[in-house]
DNA sequence: TAGTTTGATGTAAACGATTGCTTACTTAGG
DNA sequence: CCTAAGTAAGCAATCGTTTACATCAAACTA
């Protein structure tokens, strides 16, 4: 049933080097022979071996990427902004998800070396600064994405956020406000937008002369029963929070889902701040949560963007630091 | 930098035949020369060649899904649940968006085709009835998920839903509470079950001896956009619907956004009735909304099984149809 | 007219692995 | 001591393409 080249040329009456050029538009062959070439494709039908053709040219023309998380519409919007950037050069993308695992991880980016795709696209749970950067060397493109290894390692491609700033301001905002006890949904802190994000709100209490109470951190590990977790744990304190900070839309949402079981109101008796929006707040009466709106499909398509730079051979390093914006949803005052 | 098998063979002072069975654990090779295989491996960090050895084998270890929206959640899950039982086999999963595009569909299943995938599974965007058959008969398996081609069409594996029945009874229940005026958000009628939900909906209007309004019916074509216009061109009419019943998931979650918006509540204001729950709606206050609960996830296992049985050569044809249900969050009454 | 360019095709060597076959050495049984 | 089985390793063909090189005819060039 699977027809070769060899089939082909057998059929049309010519060598297999007349078909695979005619196949690939290379070199000269004239009219006459064309058309009976395209016949016998037809005829057969015959579809190019791609993995011999990936072999021989030593290109699959595939870009592989590793995430940490399938269903989380964040990375989605990452690939889509990829793939739309890249797909004009004809690459075509084929993704995992390491389910936030490192061991995980790092058999995906084994995988995806011996299946030698062009490129990689990590977006890391911390397990593989070595594997990402031998693979770089061995000359195939790592490009990480919104999460990068820590500062002394081997600078890899990358595009990310300020994550320490942004989450500052985040914090500030709700200091501003006159929160007080706010309780904190952390993140992972073994990868760098968990303790970039902690980070920065430290900082904030810092500048405020404020002390951070342990009491108020739950570790919430990026997951939307983290969040669940999370407003069981704070409701239950004496002091409850006046406010809820986030460090993810995941765990926002699980947030969201447990404090409306709860019979509680957003904003009105309790305010919910995250980094990361989510479509889902929009369901709340307004002016629901306060976010830092993030543009994924931007990043993806920057991310595209290096990608086809270092398929050509560019040479340099090329790093990206998104700022993203805080929205307040507050009624603008005049000023 | 990228090391071959010869690179080792030299290295270790063995042919790459030894090699070879070193590395796959096959044939006799003394636990001598197995050590100094293995060093030679680890001193010039040699990994396999998956393409060339694909070549030779035939065979990819790799599964092909082609899915209309990749930002779907619903099909994540399916994905999900396919590649936890296919994993356990070796087996990894790659895919692809059609957008809905039943070109790009054909376009990536000709794509998937020339990668020599071990599989292909295809939630279809009815691009490629034949297509997709004459890749099964090449000797390459296509299941299909969700969405069936129709019934004269040569008979493929599938695990789909009976979509006729579950609207049946999810448009009765509208009828059984009294609603007179449902506003219909319409799937995409050229698939399969974007026709099976109208068709659902309306034998149950029949049984009750009710006339078809097509005013009342608005083509969402599967989008969340298309749910947000759905909602607005009803709520502009004197008549205004009591209920609003949508065929997906995504156009539910645009009907409700742009109720929200508007500042209606539900069910209060207006009821809704969803084929395909979204997770988002928890967000309502109690009751939200009526619901027909899909297994994606489960889908996905069973497509699993299923590649598996046809990878291992078992003969036959597997059909199976899932029989979601219908919630209501009604408290139960004392009957 | 001879020499050069251009076009059209074929031959055969890769690409990096796997594997059937061959050869050779051990060991054991009789 | 001979033979057969079992173990160990290598040779070389093969998978389906691409492509450098060779060939040859026709068309220019001067």
């Amino acid at each position: 049933m699977k027809n070769t080249i060899k089939d082909v040329a057998l059929e049309a009456g010519v060598s297999t080097a007349t078909v695979s050029r005619v196949v690939n538009q290379s070199g000269f062959v004239s009219d006459d022979i064309k058309e009976r070439v395209y016949l016998a494709i037809k005829k057969l039908n015959y579809q190019p071996n791609a993995i011999a053709r990936s072999l021989k040219r030593d290109k699959t023309n595939t870009i592989g990427i590793v995430i940490p998380d399938i269903s989380n519409p964040f990375y989605m919007k990452i690939s889509k902004g990829i793939e739309d950037i890249i797909q004009q050069e004809g690459y075509n993308l084929i993704f995992c998800s390491s389910d936030e695992n490192p061991q995980k991880e790092e058999k995906l980016l084994q995988l995806m070396y011996e299946k030698r795709v062009d490129a990689i696209v990590l977006a890391t749970a911390d397990g593989s600064k070595e594997m990402a950067s031998r693979i770089n060397q061995a000359g195939v493109p790592v490009v990480l994405v919104d999460r990068d290894f820590d500062i002394e390692s081997q600078k890899l491609d990358s595009v990310t956020e300020d994550n320490v700033q942004s989450t500052y301001e985040l914090t500030k905002y709700l200091l501003d406000k006159g929160h007080r006890y706010i309780g904190v949904v952390n993140g992972l802190l073994h990868v760098s937008t968990g303790w970039g994000r902690y980070e920065g709100y430290s900082k904030a209490l810092k500048k405020y002369g404020m002390e951070e109470d342990t009491k108020y951190i739950f570790n919430g590990s990026f997951t939307q029963d983290g969040g669940i977790k999370a407003v069981d744990y704070f409701l239950n304190f004496a002091q409850k929070p006046s406010a809820i900070l986030s460090f993810n839309n995941i765990m926002t949402f699980g947030v969201l889902l447990e404090l409306t079981r709860r019979g509680y109101s957003v904003p009105k008796d309790i305010v919910v701040a995250s980094y990361g929006d989510i479509e889902a707040a929009q369901l709340l009466k307004s002016p629901g949560i306060i976010s830092i709106v993030q543009k994924p499909y931007e990043m993806g398509q920057r991310v595209g963007e290096i990608l086809l730079k270092r398929l050509n051979n560019e040479r340099g390093s090329f790093t990206e630091i998104f700022k993203p914006k805080l929205v307040t949803h507050e009624k603008s005052s005049i000023s």
